[in-house]
DNA sequence: TTGTAGGCGTTATCAC
DNA sequence: GTGATAACGCCTACAA
């Protein structure tokens, strides 16, 4: 059994609160006092215990994490960041794998959530109601990473999907690609999706450059989708210079897909990704792509949570993280005549 | 406020001792108050406050996870496999990104894991004294997982690694190759890289292959290292045939430099890596690898933290996972002397 | 400056 | 089958 704040008054020859005081107001107490406690504090290994002090302020040093998937390594990332503020806090950070699934969403709030935890970071699906009601009985501090609730203002932390996908449209159109075809996300997922698409299809035609469903392919974000999303898209528009997928894990799906068409890239067909995972400088070439920095999203999301949790009626501020083009190897500049195909 | 016992006892006209049997031992309360009861705490949204329980039994319901980094795929992969055991006992995770450190380590014990945890999952660097102290003082169960604590026997769960790495040397040696570099893990990280060094070192001597410490090149298991590796063995060994790599991300990044250097894999180089990161399969051309089931091992090790959960004074069985060697792109058959090079 | 005592919410033991 | 009560360990008025 651990030593209890009775064994350490005891053996110090002092009340349990001068112990407690010391642990919690050490200028309250007698220099000679304190160090006697201290001393024995040491000898005894002595820490008090979290659910008796849980018990009595409702506070358990926890916040939780929830994501869809930490194999995934835009929410392993994330997590890190948000990890690490915690960490500095003091604080533990729990994980949830929702699987963007609301069944075990449930079960996590309802058999772990409502235990006792001090804050949520939220970053699975974008907000319905479902979800909102379930955050509002919680009755605790929740921040949204990269997505979105702000129907029922929730505060989020987030890069400008909007203008980060206009940005790369016009980065692929700025090279002389004008047969861009843009491979979205799950429609039925609505955050970012809806926003990346809305960026591709404004860079297209503020630079006069024809846009319809043709050049659009949906699919889930990940390679395997991405790989056979290539497929479609390819078979819609066989002339297209320029692939655009909004996430890296398509992009290089589709790149997989193009090499075993024996299309090299970017000598045929220039990629262009969304994420900046760390995946994508590892191939070769190079994924040129949109770098989120999802560290700082994590670390910016935690700091926000933190802010709820230290002063809770205090109204949270969403929060843009800049996003910045990562120039490497997959998009060839068409303007250059050097080397042309197609 | 969140409903106490008090108020469901009080709305349903019983003792709160009989609310109390309504969670924890249903049957031995009478139908009709049951019922009675369990409507109460449906209305109320009742549930039992979690310090509260925990002072009494000391039982937090959560364990740890303690690994080098979460945004490495590897330990991401086994956490999900700890994870989904923890939800189906209704336990939470917390982890822990050690980064390795012992400063950091101590940081997580002391302030957080002293806080009441049930067990706890070590998947960090080998076990040192300074470890086995430290769980010592925790009183309660630890399983390490892909890493060896035999001296002090703690349970372990883990891929045979001599073996795994012989398989692989060997699989480099039957597809016709005698210059196989070897790129290992750090040296001051005995495992698994003492183990790997072993399998390998011992699978070219069983096959008569030459091998000395010409062969072999030392790096951290990361993409960037593996590139930098490659770069010191192909200066060692300029007329390799093959390279065998300790980890996926090493592998990765020995095929860059190769790349680089103009060499193509397969067809000048083969190459091998050892994990099997999702990663693996994603690049071309994909990489022929052992693969480790790394979501087994979590959930082998969850499972088995589980059992000493359950049952404090039992005795934990390491257990050991399959490897497989999957075969995928990088390695070229030389005995097939279609295509020859070099 | 230090000590005493009550209460946080639950569970298990005991008595009825 | 049901209810009263002690105990878990800590913190903080409040009293001294």
């Amino acid at each position: 059994m651990n030593p209890t704040i009775h064994d350490v008054a005891k053996q110090a020859n002092v009340s349990i609160s001068t112990v407690s005081r010391v642990f919690n107001n050490p200028d309250s107490v007698g220099k000679e006092m304190r160090e006697r406690v201290l001393q024995v504090i040491e000898e005894l290994g002595y820490a008090p215990n979290p659910f008796a002090s849980g018990l009595r302020d409702n506070r358990s040093m926890v916040i939780v994490a929830m994501i869809p998937d930490i194999r995934n390594s835009y929410y392993a990332e994330m997590l890190s960041g948000i990890e690490e503020v915690a960490l500095s806090k003091r604080y533990n950070v729990i994980i949830c794998n929702t699987i963007q699934n609301e069944e075990r969403f449930l079960e996590y709030v309802k058999y772990f959530v409502k235990k006792k935890v001090d804050g949520l970071i939220f970053a699975s699906t974008e907000i319905t109601e479902f979800y909102k009601k379930n955050f509002d009985a919680l009755n605790i501090p929740v921040v949204l990473a990269s997505t979105e609730g702000r129907a029922w203002d929730l505060p989020s932390v987030r890069v400008d999907d909007v203008q980060a996908s206009y940005d790369a449209t016009t980065f692929l159109i700025n090279n002389g690609h004008q047969e861009i075809g843009f491979i979205s996300g799950p429609s039925h997922l609505l955050v970012p999706n809806v926003q990346r698409y809305e960026g591709y299809r404004k860079a297209m035609q503020d630079h006069q450059v024809p846009v319809s469903e043709q050049h659009v392919v949906y699919a889930e974000m990940t390679f395997d989708a991405g790989y056979e999303a290539m497929s479609r898209l390819y078979a819609k528009m066989p002339h297209l210079t320029a692939v655009y997928a909004a996430s890296d894990a398509m992009a290089i799906g589709a790149m997989k897909f193009l090499h075993e068409q024996g299309l090299e890239v970017p000598r045929h067909v220039s990629v262009m990704g969304f994420d900046n995972l760390e995946l994508s400088r590892m191939i070769s070439p190079g994924l040129t792509t949109v770098a989120q920095n999802i560290y700082e999203i994590g670390k910016s999301a935690g700091e926000l949570l933190f802010q709820g949790i230290e002063n809770r009626d205090q109204d949270l501020q969403s929060v843009t993280i800049a996003h910045e083009i990562i120039v490497r190897g997959t998009v060839r500049n068409r303007r250059l005549k050097s080397d042309s195909e197609r």
